[in-house]
DNA sequence: CAATATAAAATCCTATAGGATATGGGATTG
DNA sequence: CAATCCCATATCCTATAGGATTTTATATTG
């Protein structure tokens, strides 16, 4: 057990109290087999060895099958008996179709919703949301993509959130949208017309109107699954 | 490893050809945890022993520990580190208003492509499933709820599976509606007037009549709904 | 009696070990 | 040369062990 694992992070406080209750080892194996998914150094489909991550997170094989186990019922990994487990296949084009089809029905609504509920705090964290994919960071294109892929996920989050309905974001977010969509694009230039689909969003919100927001919810999905799907030819 | 983890049971083909492959004892211990939770032997809220499941199954730690990680990604199961992992909470009023909200953004739609989709032998497969359930099984009261809630969940997934989107199926499905729906009831007497909404239900989807099929499963789940929710006073 | 402290027991968590199975490489055969 | 066989190695899977932490029971104090 050594510094392959992140540090342990005693900002996650325990539900019962006060006190930082430290991360748990197979807690830390899951997050660093989560990061190795994200970034495709595992790629779908591949095998996950036990042995191997035992030598490369030096941690013993129990966390490690704890974790993958919690991965595995997360869907994002896959697990043959005596023969192991592997990263979830690569998104299909029918899959792909299927998720957006779900978003369309989903999002759209919460975004309605939202804005209903909007006030000037939930605002002014949306904006502050919005505003950081805006920015241009520097560095390469892809740190670039990365960046912005997890600020939308962050910009989408927000609004299911202000919309009021925790399991509907909890199962959007099981679906690992944003995980999908972001290692689909992970070898591709992309292009950030997303921002001004937000801002029309924004405004929707801004102003309270559902239908209006629930309309601009729909046409953003629908571009970008549009823009998304080159990626399968 | 002894008499208290189920069979192996050799039904269970492997993608890769045509030879059973035994289920692994985290498997079997999986599903006996989950019997556990959905027939309320392990009632919701409460600590889950790992030495006691050693004790009670008679197999080692470690296939315990990974079932529960599973559970754990399914959201069934809740761990904190150093205390261990307990049963998810009941499901609260918020939680049961939220999922009813999913449903009946998701099921009246795939009831109307589930009614396009319609053919001889899709409605024969629903009937056989919506027959089931009608049929009055003999033995105690709770037994009749727990195979009518078991066949009212195959009759919905029946129609989830003929409207043609997996994932929404699977979505829906982690929610795990029916086994929070029937931990719910189950000490409860039950009416089964869901049997006659059932009913208009298959007419409209033997008719592929789209709207028809969406207004009578929007009904069917208000009234379901609705006949829940005294579970709450 | 209630509150506090202490000790014992139970449980959590992880490492290690070992048998079973799968995989890959080299040798042999046709 | 391709196909098959055999063996060594890697990996899977589970059991066991032991230290750390939490929980429970008991003793002590005011």
């Amino acid at each position: 057990m050594q510094q392959k694992i992140p540090a342990v992070t005693p900002d996650t406080f325990d539900t019962s109290g006060f006190i930082p209750r430290a991360n748990s080892l197979a807690g830390s194996v899951y997050e660093a087999i989560f990061a190795q998914l994200m970034t495709l150094k595992i790629p779908p489909g591949t095998r996950i060895t036990v042995d191997n991550l035992v030598r490369e997170l030096n941690v013993s094989q129990t966390p490690i099958r704890e974790a993958l186990g919690r991965l595995e019922g997360e869907g994002l990994v896959v697990k043959t008996h005596l023969i192991g487990f592997s990263a979830a296949p690569q998104i299909t084009r029918r899959r792909f179709d299927e998720l957006y089809q779900l978003r369309l029905l989903l999002e759209p609504d919460s975004a309605a919703r939202a804005a209903i509920a909007m006030d000037d705090v939930k605002l002014s964290a949306l904006r502050a949301a919005a505003g950081l994919m805006g920015r241009r960071e520097g560095g390469d294109e892809r740190l670039r993509y990365s960046t912005f892929a997890r600020q939308d996920a962050m910009f989408h989050d927000k609004i299911l959130e202000i919309a009021g309905n925790e399991l509907i974001r909890e199962a959007l977010n099981h679906q690992h949208t944003h995980f999908h969509i972001f290692r689909l694009m992970f070898h591709s230039r992309v292009t950030e017309e997303a921002l001004d689909e937000h801002e029309a969003l924004l405004a929707a919100l801004e102003a309270g109107d559902g239908p209006a927001a629930e309309r601009a919810m729909r046409v953003h999905l629908e571009h970008s699954r549009d823009r998304l799907l080159p990626a399968f030819d």
